[in-house]
DNA sequence: TTGCAATTTTGACACTGTCAAGATGTGTTG
DNA sequence: CAACACATCTTGACAGTGTCAAAATTGCAA
């Protein structure tokens, strides 16, 4: 692991001023780089030019970083998402498409934080964060409320958009990761 | 993590016997307990009475253990699939059928193993062992030439088994995970 | 200026994967 | 049966890891 860039960034002054958003940055550059399981607080810590033990004062938990790290990503697909559904310059195809693409374009840019948002080991039990459940199920429900009003409109069958949706998802989901 | 039960088991002779066997039972196990990523290979050693660096002996590497078991799950799963595939008593539909609830139901009653099969770590970059590719390839295979078969006997449609097998293995591989 | 609270650091601990060297059996050959 | 080679297992050791407790440092309000 010894390719891995860690360039401490000297900081002036003894308190950080955003330490929280500095340090999901550097995850996320870590963990593009190397990997979810090569991720280390500690070297987590040393690329943000701080101690080992700073970035508890944040995140509770490891555990917790990847949540908040996930739940960046769900915020970020959600908002995209709402905004190409309320363009009135699509057609109903169109923003069907587009949301087919920005998808597969979202896991294939930035795999590990969509490994992340869709992998097992957060959901997993109780290691869940309130705030990645909060964020997520809105994303979540807009999904379904696209694909019932593509049922309305008729460019999809089916009678349940759950089952439909889950469907979809799991489809986009299965061939993303092939 | 203290409520994992080790119980080590009382071994008469010096050598073991068949190690390598005990141990892929006990990761099994420690595995359903505890979920992969609280699987050490210290506790799995404990666990088959051992000591720690026993286990180096019969895999060089914990991600060669773990590809270990994923192979398992593709040898039984493969073995399974072909037995029912080449069963005269079941119509076309049943087979298909027997397929995606026999699936459904391996990843359901295995969910560990089943994420190890097919979540990204293993198959990540270098990570996967010789062995589990060559036992994987052939399960995959054999599920394409299946759909190939019941597309041709008319039961499924599309043209492209390869990209059909991908969006049915897509689809339930996404609705099993929710 | 002084004190409080937020922030960061140092020290420490148990646990992990893994390597090197030694110990202990088992099977084989004379 | 003896001696030896080999597979198997153990002990010791080391660097990393997550995480806690206590101390230190700083910024801000009274």
């Amino acid at each position: 692991m010894s390719h891995i860039n860690i360039t401490p960034v000297a900081r002036p002054t003894y308190h950080h001023g955003d330490l929280r958003e500095a340090l999901l940055q550097a995850a996320k550059a870590l963990i593009g780089e190397a990997g979810i399981e090569n991720l280390s607080l500690r070297k987590l810590a040393e690329r943000a030019g701080v101690s080992r033990t700073a970035p508890y004062h944040h995140f509770s938990d490891k555990n917790d970083l990847l949540c908040a790290i996930a739940a960046q990503g769900f915020r970020r697909r959600h908002a995209e998402t709402v905004a190409m559904f309320e363009d009135k310059t699509l057609t109903v195809r169109q923003k069907f498409e587009q949301y087919i693409f920005g998808y597969v374009r979202f896991a294939a840019n930035n795999p590990e934080q969509y490994e992340l948002m869709f992998g097992r080991s957060i959901w997993k039990q109780k290691n869940s964060t309130q705030e990645l459940r909060e964020v997520a199920y809105p994303c979540f429900q807009h999904q379904v409320e696209m694909v019932s009003s593509w049922q309305k409109s008729g460019l999809l069958s089916g009678d349940s958009p759950l089952r439909t949706s889950q469907v979809i998802w799991g489809a986009v989901h299965g061939i993303t990761k092939l």
